[in-house]
DNA sequence: CTGAAAGCGCTAACAA
DNA sequence: TTGTTAGCGCTTTCAG
């Protein structure tokens, strides 16, 4: 048996397709009477709209795109994939579905959109993480609401998620120098990420107010990426510095990771020679040995919180320019100080903002 | 200025909407002049065909249902999680988004069913894990492929992924064996999942191929849930056993990690009391200590295979119902055997099915 | 408050 | 090989 329409039910109940329309939509004005009586028949009949129909009809589509530099998403980086989960959540909270697609790291052609975006399947888009602005340009022509997560664009205003990344860097180098700590490197790769560049930026605020120098040789920023091998690469430099630092401070966990892989190798202890503290809480960090000092970042809530903000731009056509700094929490391990107990959690520090 | 439609195209290019269809589809004849005047304007103009337009003509979607129980995605459980994002993958390459999808544990009411069944905005559907089976037959109702992964239902059968559990399970009790190990144990909860079932099935055959009676007492089945903590309470009542076991599989890694943790709580020594091996291979079993020995599961590629049928279904109509079981790899790590290298990829062993 | 009617943009017979 | 013509099922003015 064929599935009902709508115009069976308006037959059923003796009214006009408008008017079950209205009533399955809930807008307009109906009696009381015959809002039950479509209701019940609705019921009777098992009806529900077909989403086709209706987004033609409407131009909706009830789904939101989310946008990931494909880098990030097939190595099935678990930063952005726990970010990615988060928004299915709030999505299916908010009756929309989410399509994902991946950009090339430097965006080129027309060719490279989003085949969602060419359909007009989607009635708004997440992008997380560092894209070409050119690409962000692109998807603006097509005029439906944007929010950024993790990214700012010079230029151009965006609602965006962004992750407090100063007040962040700022309870790591204020807990490392808690130690006893006076000499911190910094390691940091594809720097022109904001977020880095703002992690790096905390570093040398809070050094500068605690009139400790900052010194240009032990901020390592060469590496084109911030991953595991390129933390190796970077640590290995800073070894050969005289006298070496006595703690690293690294942008993301991965660079820690490799720094605390290349300190070790060196047959050196952590963080009895070196302290290390790190950025992000990657699942692994409070797993490998030592388990990694780090900050962090609710990256579920990332996404989530950028669909809600996406939902109430696109449905309210709200046209306000949110901002939403999340906060990050100090996780204390033993990668930093050697008298942390096991219970880590009696050493979070929340970040203010 | 607004989007192009295929009338556009059709007026520019001199001729009808449908060889314009038939053109930008790819169907059907067209002398080889008029499609190349039609594709011609269609770059000019940059004409995409929208979604629910084709959708609403066509009764196709363009995505694919994934159905996952609430349990499964809400703790953002390692194991399918991994599973959706190879079926996302795959359904990139094949021009197909996915949506996601919850069920409860138990299925109650038509009110349960994913909205994009109800909305008709999925041409296929994906189930990943233990259902309630009265649920599936309320998705068959809907007439369109279905695609299981990791579970079969005893009345029906219906195109399926499957894990090879049964040559995963001789693998790992063969290592065992090999180890030394006399009296091995059994622990399992949700007995009734049939992977499980057939993991225990396959331990139970290579005991008895060896000559080993199956002992009945060093089978624990009685948790409900294969999580950590229950995989602590079973090993719990195992320790009690006079004499206790001398090695530990587990139906998975979230049990045989529970194992463990009661071992060591115990004072007891890892592999030297008591070896443990699980099966999954989940990401935390490599990183914990000791690193667990385990059955690798290519979780994305059931994900990806799951995908890859569906849309044969889909495309070509296909009636057949295909099983396929996908081999698993033993990785052997420390928890089972002391002499183990620190290069775990030495000693894999691929099941051959 | 309710109904009639005009599409939304595309596909798919069916003719030509 | 190409064109004509019905819809697909719903939303949305616009009258009444």
């Amino acid at each position: 048996m064929k599935r009902p329409t709508i115009k069976d039910v308006a037959r059923e109940a003796g009214c006009s397709v408008s008017t079950v329309s209205i009533v399955v939509n809930d807008r307009g004005y109906v009696s009381k009477e015959t809002r039950e009586r479509v209701m019940k028949v609705v019921k009777e009949l098992g009806y529900h709209a077909t989403r086709s129909a209706r987004g033609l009809a409407s131009k909706t589509s009830g789904n939101i795109g989310f946008i990931l530099r494909d880098d990030h998403f097939s190595q099935a980086e678990p930063f952005y994939t726990r970010v990615f989960l988060g928004a299915e959540f709030a999505a299916r909270d908010r009756n929309f579905y989410v399509l994902l697609a991946t950009v090339g790291r430097q965006f080129s052609e027309r060719k490279d959109l989003p085949r969602f975006l060419l359909e007009r399947n989607v009635d708004g888009i997440i992008i997380a993480g560092k894209v070409s602005p050119r690409f962000i340009d692109q998807v603006e022509r097509f005029g439906i609401p944007i929010v950024l997560i993790d990214f700012e664009v010079r230029r151009k205003r965006y609602a965006s998620i962004l992750i407090d990344n100063k007040a962040g860097a700022h309870l790591a180098v204020d807990h490392l120098l808690a130690c006893g700590h006076k000499s911190i490197a910094f390691v940091g790769g594809d720097i022109l990420h904001p977020s880095l560049a703002e992690r790096l930026e905390g570093y040398r605020e809070k050094l500068q107010e605690h009139h400790i120098t900052v010194q240009d040789r032990w901020i390592d920023i060469q590496e084109p990426d911030s991953r595991i091998a390129n933390g190796a690469h970077a640590m290995a430099r800073l070894l050969q510095q005289h006298p070496r630092p006595s703690a690293v401070f690294a942008a993301n966990d991965a660079m820690a990771i490799g720094c605390i892989q290349q300190i070790l190798q060196n047959g050196l202890n952590i963080p009895g020679d070196i302290a290390v503290a790190g950025f992000d809480d990657i699942e692994m960090s409070s797993l490998m040995q030592p388990r990694l000092t780090t900050l962090r970042v609710f990256k579920e809530e990332l996404g989530r919180q950028a669909v809600e903000t996406l939902v109430d731009m696109i449905k309210n056509g709200d046209t306000m320019l949110v901002t939403k700094h999340l906060p990050v929490e100090l996780k204390v391990r033993e990668s930093s100080c050697a008298k942390v107990s096991a219970d880590e959690h009696d050493v979070s520090q929340h970040s203010t903002t």
